[in-house]
DNA sequence: TTAAAAATACGACAAATTTCGTAAGGTTTT
DNA sequence: AAAACCTTACGAAATTTGTCGTATTTTTAA
């Protein structure tokens, strides 16, 4: 199995990594303004961030014109996977099913949403 | 609403407060036994970290005795409780949906608890 | 009752994360 | 072309987290 360097994003890059996300192709400046939204930050903050993310290969970019333009370099699945297992093991005793639980019991679900989850429920049933 | 100072214990408290919250007592050695299980670790550095929980007040204690006895002081449910919904907010953008479709599409769930599931979601579906 | 063992307190260092100031250079506007 | 503005690079400080050594006290055992 390749080894897939371990991506461990810390909280501010998480932030970031949603906007990327998001908007798909985003100067710093842009982050930066979204950003805003829900906290306080200097722009050479968010700028620094964004370079050592470079560096640690969590976004790419597009130097070759003065504006340089950012993209998220990990998968959002592949990143919500990778968090996901590690709270399940870590708070949930390795039972993915004990956190379902939790999460269902609390935040509210759409109704779609709990359609979703049934055919998974179903799928998994049959097995 | 009182505001129940945020709890957000660090990867290694989380790791005391796990071993706690399985064993209810436990002295510094007791814990520290555990923790080598898995990882390495000076005795004394447990020790610090258990007495900054005291501090936080994420453990309580007994010191009225020579060697002090710990208890968590938060609950596991708060704090699967309230990790779980930052995760919720920070990665699935607010949608628990999302979340449980994706840890059970990874995770394996036992019968049981796909039982579980089951039930908890045919009453959110009445609802 | 001494000596060894075990426990706590505490300070300090190390590493990782976050924050920001300043310099340098390129654009845009007047 | 000069002034105002924007952007990047970079170094350095501040925080947070994790580590551990040493001193001190208490308990146990020889």
């Amino acid at each position: 199995m390749a080894t897939t360097k371990t991506i461990k994003p810390t909280e501010s890059e998480l932030e970031i990594l949603q906007i990327l996300w998001k908007k798909v192709n985003a100067s710093v400046r842009d982050v930066h303004e979204e950003l805003l939204q829900t906290k306080e930050a200097g722009y050479t903050t968010t700028l620094k961030l964004m370079q050592i993310m470079h560096e640690k290969g969590l976004v790419k970019r597009d130097d070759s014109i003065k504006t340089h333009i950012y993209q998220a370099a990990v998968s959002k699945e592949k990143t919500q996977k990778h968090l996901l297992n590690k709270m399940i093991d870590s708070l949930f005793g390795g039972s993915s099913g004990e956190l379902v639980m939790q999460a269902l019991g609390n935040h509210k679900a759409s109704a779609e949403e709990l359609e979703e989850i049934q055919k998974i429920l179903d799928n998994l049933k049959k097995q």
